[in-house]
DNA sequence: TTGAAAGCGGTACCAG
DNA sequence: CTGGTACCGCTTTCAA
């Protein structure tokens, strides 16, 4: 069943049924009734790439993720990317989505832009010395970053979490409770939203003029056993942390399953704070969780992405916007006030 | 740049730059060469809109995901979703990814049928009483289903592992160390994967002359607070199981923390199966992982979804396909004879 | 081996 | 308010 088809049926011109159809206002609205009626009886719907090729928009948006061997960006990845999908499924745009090596995003996006099958696209994980975004500004196609590329804060669009001061503020709570050594489980510094947690949670300890100990930092995959090796590597230490930082709720658990191999007890003898980033799967809730925490939604940020981005495809004014979602902190049953020494 | 501008910089036809560019016999080698060489030089590269309206092919594959309450299923669907992705990538296909509620799906396979969006379309998580496939047979669209539906093994394709034998194999390992009363910590049982482990858990004790405890059994959504609660649950009753088996490793690591926040040793005291997707973010690795476990990994069977799927495209025969993937049972920490009691 | 031209299924401009 | 028609950019048949 085609635009010609459907004419044919109801003896009018394919021009008057499409403009029937798009909701054009020279139609009459008998004529528009009678059109749609059909058109629904039929089960007639126009052909996408059609009207693509015809309007010259694909009415969709491109995502690209790198399958690298930081694996453990992915829940967040697909969080983000469910949260956008819905968005784009109510704004009748399709996501497509293309999974490929670090190696061949740059080629990936160069396929979306110049074979016109996205308007737009997002970009994912920017890192500190990422140059995504140049290509794409070659390639005159519109992007949003979900994160920040420094440098790069006030000319490109983008939405982020307040990395920093979640960490500063985190940093904080725990050095008010007494803690004076916390180790800070990190996710990879080279990703922009590493390194600005890390700045967070130095400036703390410097505005007490104190000093964050470098042994007591690290960074990696932010997997589960990541969290639990390292819980137990410090612990081990001569003189252990008694509180714990960590980047993702994965971790947190593994530190969680360390702490109590040991015969410790969570937010009694080490405190642990983790950033939640609200996975589905990972319900941190109740009136006190398991975890004190930052907590801001992934999911919810891909929402507000899809839209900020359908919203620059629009034909608009399109200067830069950036949207900052603040974490809030949550106290749960994993912190408490430092033990004696 | 499109093919118009491409000839005419290069004094040769439309026709004739097509065919070089899509590898057809009847253009000279020369011809070819200097086509390739000036697109490669202006950057050109068909426009995919034009080219799927003209050949009528669009060189995509759909998948459809629920955004249910079940949110826990997210996970596995996004790991599976990542390798569908690797494949289409490398094939030279799109994914078209829409995520909508639970009621939406039918509408959202008839779009992308009736739209031509998709060549083909992936069905994910089966229900006991599914009934996407009726819509997508009428719709005339090849699919594939990962997972099956009951009755329609035979004639419909799937991918699935084996949800009965594995659980039986590792009921099995639990009853041979001597546990006689063994919890079942399942997803939602109107799944169809849930479905068949628990016949398989019954079946097991079945073999041995032995009734599988209904009290020892629940259902639900595969969270890590649901195994905490259900294990320290199930630990409190006057006969508590020695044993734990688990559909999803989310769940077992709440298993695995009640079981400490209760001073006992997994392993030890209390052992513990758990299913294992082989999730990148979620490692049970090592000689001897944390958790013993039937494995399978989601990945790969979105990998060999995605060929399937394109070989189902492909101008070809057509009949039904149907991959079986066996999980393998992994001896890990947490699995010990039973406590005397 | 190359080219002209007719679609593919819509949209949108220009007349009437 | 309705219809004719020229594209959109590519593939493919038919001729040369």
């Amino acid at each position: 069943m085609n635009l010609k088809q459907l004419a044919e049926a109801l003896s009018l011109s394919q021009t008057t049924v499409s403009r029937a159809l798009n909701g054009y206002p020279e139609v009459s609205e008998e004529t528009r009734k009678r059109v749609e009626e059909t058109a629904r009886r039929l089960g007639y719907a126009p052909n996408s790439q059609a009207r693509r090729l015809a309007t010259g928009r694909s009415m969709a948006i491109g995502h690209v993720i790198p399958v690298s061997l930081h694996e453990m960006m992915n829940p967040v990845f697909m969080e983000f990317i469910a949260g956008a999908g819905q968005t784009y499924a109510r704004f009748g745009y399709d996501m497509i989505l293309t999974v490929v090596p670090d190696a061949q995003v740059g080629a990936a996006y160069r396929e979306i832009a110049v074979r016109k099958k996205a308007d737009a696209v997002m970009i994912h994980g920017p890192r500190l010395d990422d140059h995504r975004h140049e290509i794409l500004q070659e390639l005159k196609i519109p992007f949003l970053i979900h994160g920040r590329i420094p440098g790069r804060e006030n000319d490109l669009s983008w939405i982020d979490m307040n990395n920093g001061s979640a960490f500063e503020t985190a940093t904080d709570l725990l050095l008010d409770l007494g803690h004076r050594r916390i180790a800070l489980l990190n996710g990879l510094e080279d990703m922009d939203f590493a390194a600005r947690r890390r700045r967070g949670f130095e400036r703390a300890h410097a505005h007490r003029n104190l000093t964050a100990d470098p042994a007591l930092m690290r960074q990696a995959d932010m997997t589960e056993p990541y969290g639990a090796s390292s819980a137990h590597a410090l612990l081990d230490l001569p003189e252990p942390p008694t509180a714990f930082l960590v980047s993702s709720m994965i971790t947190a658990i593994g530190v969680s399953r360390a702490i109590s191999e040991r015969g410790l007890k969570m937010g009694r003898d080490v405190s642990v704070i983790t950033h939640d980033d609200a996975l589905s799967f990972l319900p941190n809730t109740g009136d006190k969780p398991i975890f004190t925490c930052t907590r801001s939604s992934v999911r919810y940020a891909g929402e507000r992405a899809a839209e900020l981005l359908i919203d620059q495809v629009m034909p608009h004014p399109d200067k830069p916007v950036h949207e900052y979602l603040k974490a809030e902190l949550i106290i749960g049953h994993s912190t408490g006030p430092a033990p004696k020494a």
